[in-house]
DNA sequence: CAAATGTGCGCACAAAGTTACGGAAAATTC
DNA sequence: GAATTTTCCGTAACTTTGTGCGCACATTTG
């Protein structure tokens, strides 16, 4: 890397102090009209860009949020993502993403380099192996602010952003019923993630409330495209098999169906399914997927506008936020 | 944010200097080995962490790589992220990412930002409507070290990992050829990517190849889903429709199939698709989608070495390499 | 016992930028 | 013409960490 041009090489050449060239280029009235355009001629000239870690340095801030998401290829971080980016670009901030790849072991060293890069605040999704969150209370007791989306973890002094999933999951499996099916299953997420829980209260809040009694053994652990693939093969055959499937995510969803067509079953006539996602996949499969939007752009300029301000208030006494985003039922063709 | 525990505070509770604890901290001989063994409890009890920041305006390097994407969503470039993540993180070096969104604006904005938080290297793909290069220009001139992927611009002094868009498609258009295409569309990239250009050059290749004469009318300007869905509509209609369409990506050619599908083509024995990405899109599709693999992780893992290398180098002047990266097609139901 | 060597640690400065304070020269006032 | 104010700019301190140099004291050597 060449010799950064700095302040210095300005105010050697033009026979002035660095205060004197600090100063002109801030527009500051002590330095008269002649040295200040001197000066900003000579920056212009020489393109000069303030050093921003001498500012950091001297702040200790950084104008940098960072954003802890499991996979970026996942449709939802990804739209998520997107919102954090506009909030922040228009406040100025930077924004670094650290993937965990769902590794506990990883997102540890990731929560490390948050403290020594000295981030302004932090927002986080969590891994689906994290059951220790000791990483996360680290940042805290530096008062870094921190706001987890997604996925949340209530006795920490963070605020969280998540998905009404009690309510998507009602809408969704109200819809379902409401299409005549009786039989749903439930591939679910680990039951340790909160939004697993909810969206299993909302299963069967909605099952009860249209006089459907609860069974667990319609309910599987079951979250990516491959353990669908592995598991409905045996689920489909059996005689008293689902009459629709409510999947956790989209890609879980669409595994099932294949599986499902690949055993002559038509869709939506002899299985119904629903996903949680509304991902460009929803629309690719076949029949065009009913989904449940997550609105995840919304939801990460929220998350983002809320770390912000607890950023700009300058004190660690808030009251910790919980805000819940709506999530709405898309109708397609598998319903 | 509280005050971060410096070497300052440290030094004041054992009543020593801040030379004496940074050189404990790091096993300095000429500290006492009762003195390194206090300050190192301390430094523990304390949950002292270096200040890279200050660190960082010390060495004037940051160890962290810049990444402009176009935009994450992409499965290749999520893929690609992965792999410079892999190759970055062991080498202790951070990874800011950033998008473009395919949009000329904020790219420049993003090279700015490079140039402000000095970084120490970038990885850079251009957006589809960047033909101004001064960002990129500027960032040389700092003699920062830049690697392009995927998307090159020969005439500057930038490395380059590519994909090799020329016998990627010329092994997808013999592909459709043996299987007894003979009027095979293209879905073509705008040509002044390279990239765009380089696959035009196979896709001709081929079919001279096998005696089928190159017809301009069979290439259209169209790579997005939305936009293949637009016009496929008229281009199926025709009673010399194409009996095979090549498309620049995968959900281009998903795209286009679900037109074809609409209307009463069978695939892939009245019309067969191949895509470029091999996606995750590519086999939730129906049938699955024949596409060439471009290995973005390999290409995010091979780009990543090269400008580590460059940046250990400490000078600028080097040969611009230029780095293809190997195709495969994968054959699946749609050919 | 003086000189030479070794041990353990502090001072000062470096990195780039901001800013309180002070001081010299010019402009104004009486 | 002297006193005061204003204008304009420099000095030095400050953010955190690392390191060359040197100082003071202790130990060893002749």
């Amino acid at each position: 890397m060449k010799h950064q041009v700095t302040i210095k090489d300005i105010a050697r050449k033009l026979g002035v102090s660095t205060s004197t060239v600090s100063r002109a280029l801030k527009d500051h009235p002590d330095i008269s009209v002649k040295t200040r355009e001197a000066v900003k001629e000579l920056a212009n000239i020489l393109g000069y860009k303030p050093n921003m870690i001498a500012l950091n340095l001297k702040h200790s801030r950084t104008n940098t949020i960072g954003v802890l998401v499991p996979e970026v290829e996942h449709y939802f971080f990804s739209s998520v993502l997107n919102g954090v980016e506009e909030v922040a670009y228009k406040n100025n901030f930077s924004v670094m993403v650290f993937q965990s790849n769902e590794s506990y072991m990883r997102e540890v060293l990731i929560a490390q380099n948050f403290l020594t890069n000295r981030v302004d605040g932090v927002l986080a999704s969590f891994s689906k192996n994290t059951h220790d969150f000791s990483h996360f209370k680290q940042i805290i007791e530096n008062e870094i602010p921190l706001v987890f989306f997604d996925r949340e973890r209530g006795e920490l002094h963070a605020d969280s952003v998540i998905v009404d999933d009690y309510s998507g999951a009602y809408h969704a499996v109200s819809h379902l019923i409401s299409k005549g099916s009786r039989r749903i299953a439930f591939y679910s997420a680990p039951e340790h993630l909160v939004l697993g829980k909810n969206r299993l209260e909302g299963y069967k809040a909605a099952l009860e409330d249209h006089g459907i009694t609860y069974n667990p053994e319609l309910v599987y652990s079951c979250d990516t495209f491959d353990e669908a693939e592995k598991i409905s093969r045996s689920i489909l055959k059996k005689h008293d098999r689902p009459d629709a499937i409510f999947a956790v995510n989209d890609l879980t969803a669409i595994g099932a169906m294949k599986v499902a067509k690949k055993l002559g079953l038509r869709v939506p006539d002899d299985i119904r399914f629903v996903g949680f996602e509304n991902s460009r996949s929803s629309w690719i499969c076949e029949p065009e997927l009913t989904t449940v939007d997550q609105f995840g752009f919304e939801l990460g300029k929220e998350a983002t506008g809320l770390l912000l301000a607890r950023i700009k208030l300058n004190t660690f006494e808030y009251e910790v936020e919980r805000r819940m985003m709506k999530t709405q039922v898309v109708v397609r063709g598998t319903t």
